[in-house]
DNA sequence: TTAAGTGCAAAATCTTTGCAAATGT
DNA sequence: ACATTTGCAAAGATTTTGCACTTAA
């Protein structure tokens, strides 16, 4: 007989049927308590336990799950955030705006945003969307105004 | 005095004062010819005598240039398309639609389509969006529907 | 017990840097 | 002639692959 999961994150896993292991904790715990999304690099920073290269199949599996999505910055970097529950296996809803801080370089998800409805040219068959838009986050535009 | 342009490319050099020597100006053929953003590593395919760094060198000077501009397709990997008439050194215009053929992985910039006004939550000082779509080209989703 | 996951080493890519030779003006 | 640009070699960085050891179930 199995384990019980403990906590949310051991759900997310047991539902996925992915073992319940540190490194995959430690990401799943690491990407929930920012609101930004992380990008590889700066996972790898933080997590010096664990091996480059589990962290590179974990934020595979992850994302091949649908437990994570991945989003490229103004670099061209992967970031990677949680999923808003709408995500699963077979369909990602990552059709949310990402704002890149040009100054502090985060990277938000705005799950919220309602998107205006766009249309394409005739031929064109849209499976999905995604937009970026870049420029001061709140906190960075703060800073700016201040006299 | 200087050699006189014999061409739009040639001018176009001319007017960010640069050479115009071979590998730019295949550069800019290549591209041109193109309906749609082409891959370094593409690029590095067709202009097989051109030495790879020269063409990273090539492309960073023309998008800091604002001759052409560089588009992130689903994988992340950069594809360049020639800039429209708008950009210029200081400002890019690159606020089109992106759309990414899930087949022919193909990047098309739609450059004439009207986009809706986004609105971001307060705080957020917007500078500049990107819109990305994917999903079938005309070419492929064509294709596709054939019996 | 055993399939899945991890860590290490090493290969394969991708991108940048330094410098001498070649080239445009 | 001279500053720019190119090509080559080599360094750095990023990502992938193979395989033996470990661990969750």
């Amino acid at each position: 007989m199995s384990k019980k999961p403990v906590n949310n994150f051991e759900k997310l896993l047991d539902k996925h049927h992915l073992k319940k292991t540190g490194p995959r904790l430690q990401v799943l715990t690491m990407l929930s308590s920012k609101t930004v999304a992380t990008s590889q690099p700066d996972l790898e920073n933080i997590m010096v336990d664990v091996d480059r290269v589990t962290l590179y199949r974990i934020l595979n599996t992850f994302e091949e799950k649908g437990i994570i999505h991945k989003v490229f910055d103004l670099n061209g970097t992967a970031n990677y955030a949680m999923c808003s529950s709408k995500c699963d296996e077979d369909h990602h809803h990552d059709e949310h705006l990402h704002f890149n801080c040009t100054s502090c370089k985060n990277v938000y998800c705005l799950d919220d945003l309602e998107l205006p409805p766009i249309t394409l040219p005739n031929g064109f068959k849209v499976q999905g969307f995604t937009l970026y838009a870049n420029g001061l986050c709140p906190k960075c535009n703060q800073t700016s105004e201040k006299k």
